[in-house]
DNA sequence: GGAGCCCTAAACAGTG
DNA sequence: ACACTGTTTAGGGCTC
């Protein structure tokens, strides 16, 4: 329950590195799709039974090209999984958009290319795709139909009857032509939940910017958009020919290569427009409500989706086109609003929910692998990354709703994004009460120098603090300052203070007495701690200067640190001896935090105290402004202490404590004086500048 | 092994 | 007398 304590949670926390997410993601053979055949629908063709003999040709193709190659890891399961892809199979699979017969799939089990559970899943698909066809296919007979008896109704002799039968059939095209977009809409949609869902996860990094890699389904058709207008842009397109891979049978075929599409940098990332991350809020896709003006390129980058290396990258066709214009009039032509180009959107659509069902699944072995070490907390840990487990969006949203209302606005609330997951002394998801040690056991201590301040500390596990039977891992007069800090007047009565322990930590909901003798204890004990006489009783303020005085001998690593001490130096000293403390004890956290790599860096340097390298928004953020405003607020120009964190409601009586530490005493007047004098005024000015400090993290 | 820090426990005094 | 508050001392665990 002291800083070590804190530095024994982050010794106990467990780190999860993403990158072994996406090691195993990536190395891991189940995700590596299938690409499901598309079945054709019950109103064969000629055409369509002519290409289910050339797809079972190609089958018997694929099957001898793997019986040719030995030593090939297709069949061979103990190599490597990187070397072991589907992709010839399901390449040969992808020629010809049929059904793959049970027999094929035996066979195709029988050459060890496919897992029980992905030819289950293969059958699964085709099932579903079969209904889907027998919908669409009632559609379009619905569709016609009613074409039909229009055409009939409307039966009028002349030029006008034939005018209007144009017009229908114009109508019906169009309307096909929408359909044919909504359903690109739709597996583009999931395609791009997709990525959004690997990215959530951490298995994506998609960094924003031109050199962004996409998937086809990145660039989206708007809804809006009538079929005429659709049409004459696609018309209207002259752009970009070399574009991305549409990544259907990518994405279909092997999921490795769907993600490291997304991980590489794309061969033309100017045809490929980055991912907009603000369509999937609600899982819902703001295409459907896309405005006009946005959807020319969307449209055409639809279009350019299929589209690429001179190739229609519609699945199985392949075919050359030597321009986009010639591609798109191949498009309009060979994959038409008809039976076989639904039922392959349909495919396609499939292969992304399985592709869905798969990240499911391997979230949830990514649960029970965290579940799974962290009952083992005595193993070593990862290197720390900012992986914050508990959201800090959360956490600041908690604060208010369990703040006393007279706290418009916490201290901790700006310091939480900086929290790396190093320093959670627990991981709240996996809490058992196995875990959480006893009062006496807490009392081991992390190697670390330094503490970090309560505040980042705290912030983002509030909410678990407040609900888990865990130990905060800070000393009682971390957290009684922090309670007092957390006062809208910085200063709490005793009872205050209990409140705020049992409000904020469910641990010191029982066992009152210990730790309540232990409150007591070190409010007395420690100089920081000031006693004051109030009309309505004595309250305990926060001597920020003994505070940071206290950290500071506690740094005994950092000599520079100690010698600027306020006992040997004035005010000036005093303040540079607290901002150093502070930066010493805030910045090694940050470490942790690539984002703030920068600014640790520099403060840690041979910066002089005060002097900011970058803007001091940037640098003074959260915990570390937290703990330096203190000291900063409390300083007039003359560098002298200004009121700021003692009562200002009454001259008070003080009682001056003698704490244990061979201090001078020169300061402690000085360090009264700032606690007898309070400006409320600061206080706000304090608070404002927190608050938007925390706008700017979050 | 000693120093220092922290926690826990307890004794004691003052006050309402 | 009791509860609460505040101070002080003592002892033990832990880390450096």
């Amino acid at each position: 329950m002291h800083e070590r304590r804190m530095r024994d949670g982050a010794k106990e926390a467990l780190v999860y590195d993403a990158s072994l997410y996406k090691h195993s993601w990536s190395d891991d053979t189940d995700n590596r799709m299938l690409f499901p055949v598309i079945p054709d629908s019950p109103r064969n063709t000629l055409s369509s039974l002519l290409s289910h003999t050339a797809h079972l040709q190609a089958l018997q193709a694929a099957r001898q090209l793997l019986l040719q190659q030995p030593g090939s890891g297709l069949k061979s399961p103990k190599n490597n999984d990187k070397q072991r892809p589907l992709q010839v199979p399901v390449s040969v699979a992808m020629m010809s958009p049929q059904v793959i017969t049970p027999q094929q799939m035996q066979q195709i089990l029988q050459q060890q290319v496919l897992s029980p559970q992905q030819l289950q899943a293969l059958l699964q698909q085709q099932q579903a795709v079969m209904l889907q066809q027998q919908h669409l296919q009632e559609f379009y007979k619905k569709q016609q139909e009613q074409l039909h008896l229009q055409l009939l109704q409307q039966q009028h002799p002349g030029k006008q009857a034939k005018e209007q039968q144009q017009q229908q059939q114009q109508q019906l095209a169009a309307q096909q032509l929408v359909f044919q977009q909504q359903l690109l809409q739709m597996q583009q949609l999931q395609q791009q939940q997709h990525l959004l869902n690997m990215q959530r996860q951490g298995l994506l990094s998609l960094p924003p910017g031109p050199g962004q890699p996409t998937l086809p389904g990145q660039t989206l058709p708007p809804a809006g958009l009538s079929p005429v207008e659709l049409q004459q842009l696609w018309k209207d397109v002259t752009g970009n020919h070399t574009m991305e891979d549409n990544g259907l049978k990518h994405s279909g075929l092997d999921l490795s290569t769907t993600n490291n599409s997304s991980t590489t940098s794309t061969n033309n990332p100017k045809a490929s427009p980055p991912i907009t991350h603000h369509g999937i809020s609600n899982g819902q896709s703001p295409v459907l409500n896309h405005q006009r003006e946005s959807s020319l390129h969307e449209e055409t980058g639809a279009a350019q989706s299929l589209y690429g290396h001179g190739v229609c990258k519609w699945p199985g066709c392949e075919s050359v086109c030597d321009d986009f214009g010639q591609f798109l009039k191949h498009l309009n032509s060979e994959h038409a609003l008809d039976d076989r180009s639904t039922a392959q959107c349909r495919v396609q659509m499939q292969v992304v929910q399985q592709l869905e069902i798969q990240l499911s699944k391997e979230r949830e072995r990514l649960q029970a692998m965290m579940a799974h070490l962290h009952m083992r907390p005595s193993e070593p840990k990862p290197s720390p990354k900012p992986l914050n487990l508990v959201s800090s969006v959360t956490m600041s949203k908690n604060l208010p709703s369990v703040s006393p209302p007279n706290l418009p606005q916490t201290p901790t609330t700006p310091s939480a994004p900086v929290t790396p997951l190093s320093q959670m002394p627990q991981v709240p998801s996996v809490l058992s009460p196995a875990n959480v040690p006893s009062m006496g056991a807490m009392r081991r201590r992390h190697p670390d120098k330094y503490s970090m301040p309560l505040s980042s500390e705290i912030a983002p596990n509030y909410e678990f603090y407040k609900n888990a039977d865990v130990r905060p891992p800070f000393t009682y007069a971390t957290l009684i300052r922090q309670a007092i800090l957390e006062a809208g007047d910085m200063q709490l009565t005793l009872n205050e203070i209990y409140s705020w322990f049992t409000r904020t930590f469910a641990y010191f909901r029982r066992n009152a007495a210990t730790w309540k003798n232990a409150v007591r204890h070190n409010l007395s004990l420690h100089k920081c701690f000031v006693r004051v006489e109030n009309v309505k009783g004595a309250v305990w303020t926060v001597d920020e200067m003994e505070y940071q005085k206290r950290r500071s001998q506690k740094i005994t690593g950092s000599p520079t640190l100690v010698k600027n001490l306020p006992s040997s130096l004035g005010y000036g000293a005093a303040l540079n001896a607290s901002l150093q403390a502070a930066l010493a004890e805030t910045s090694l956290p940050l470490l942790g935090n690539p984002g703030l790599m920068n600014s640790a860096s520099c403060m840690m340097g041979a910066s002089p105290p005060g002097l900011m390298c970058g803007s001091p928004t940037g640098l003074l953020q959260g915990s570390m402004h937290e703990d330096l405003n203190g000291t900063l607020d409390h300083l007039d120009t003359n560098g002298h202490s200004s009121p700021g964190y003692s009562p200002h409601t009454q001259l008070p009586p003080i009682h001056v404590k003698e704490e244990p530490l061979n201090m001078d005493d020169d300061d402690c007047p000085m360090s009264l004086i700032t606690t007898a004098n309070h400006s409320p005024e600061l206080d706000e000015d304090r608070e404002l500048e927190e608050g938007n400090l925390s706008e700017d993290l979050e």
